[in-house]
DNA sequence: CAATATATGATACGACTGTTTCAATAACGG
DNA sequence: CCGTTATTGAAACAGTCGTATCATATATTG
């Protein structure tokens, strides 16, 4: 008996927590502004999380399952072809709507750097994409085990990313783009 | 009259702080521990340099000064191929010694992603090497005033990077960045 | 020596951090 | 109502942070 425990309260926190934390970013997260944000208490969230280090995991979980999530809505249909699959991914990943997962992963990655010990799998940020991505790319690839392919496609696409978040030069990197395409073709 | 000051003193404690910035990275920096570090105080910090901000501002400008000497010195001839010149930058970026540099300049990008007021100038990082490495592709470039190419390689380069310093497969990054040698060839 | 400007240590301030402690409240079954 | 378990608030704790204050030391010129 007793009263009955509430694991609804846990997960509505946590949705909105990463909410917060895609707006405002991993770096300067501290309990109490985000307890204030959420209209709870820094108390509830020790009592749901059992520390902030739990917290952000659950976090980070949430947020990777969230953009699995919206990835395979969005993944354009088998029949395009890969040059056409691979626009749509640019598209999809690069409009403004997708900046603050993309910060966030780019927050994740640089702390990474910095305290591996924080993130025992962290290659699997990486790895993820390419199970779905890898075999979107299939046809384009060079033998049945082609990990080459996707490595090059998803690293054009991360480092359009980290140009357009840096400069906001569209144009350029759409173009940029356009080149690669071109010399997959050829 | 007076006491002369002693300029030498903030340029010595510049290069320290900038060794100890490389090493242990910008997320978690404080005062005091890296005055320990560097056999000086807190108190000195802010007498040389007038804010931990501004601190910060003159490590990361001279880490950049650093990271462009050491790139001059090591950029492949002009008489090398294009791909050849590639493979320089690639072999010499992607190399253990470079990784602090690496680490520090995705920190930044991240950093600045979240809080782009600390950082006015931040499409610097992006266009800096740009004058350096566009004008050291204009031979593969499609025109004379082409910032496509060197759009697309550098961020070859840096997406590779990304997956290097996060899967520490150098085997893969190394093979991914022969598949785009291949591919600007044809 | 005095005057002056730079350099430096010691210490304190106020704000913030994650976390803990203690007590109170709430919802349930019997 | 009672026992029990879940929940929650208020406050405190021990620490760190950047920075400011004040006094002192050091090196120079006249």
């Amino acid at each position: 008996m007793g009263r009955p425990p509430n694991p609804a309260r846990r997960e509505a926190t946590l949705a909105r927590a990463t909410d917060y934390v895609l707006a405002h970013g991993l770096a300067g997260l501290s309990l109490r502004p985000l307890a204030a944000a959420l209209d709870t208490s820094p108390r509830m969230l020790l009592y749901d999380f059992n520390s902030k280090q739990e917290l952000v995991s659950a976090v980070l979980a949430e947020a990777r399952r969230r953009g699995a999530a919206r990835l395979a809505e969005n993944l354009p249909p088998e029949a395009a072809t890969a040059e056409e699959r691979l626009r749509g991914i640019w598209a999809w990943i690069s409009a403004p709507e997708r900046a603050p997962f993309v910060r966030l992963f780019f927050e994740v990655h640089a702390d990474g750097l910095a305290h591996p010990e924080n993130y025992p799998d962290r290659a699997e940020a990486i790895t993820d994409w390419f199970d779905t991505l890898g075999a979107t790319f299939r046809d384009i690839a060079t033998g049945p085990d082609d990990a080459v392919t996707p490595t090059l496609v998803m690293a054009v696409i991360r480092g359009l990313l980290f140009d357009l978040t840096t400069t906001g030069d569209r144009r350029r990197t759409d173009r940029a783009l356009d080149r690669f395409c071109e010399l997959l073709r050829h």
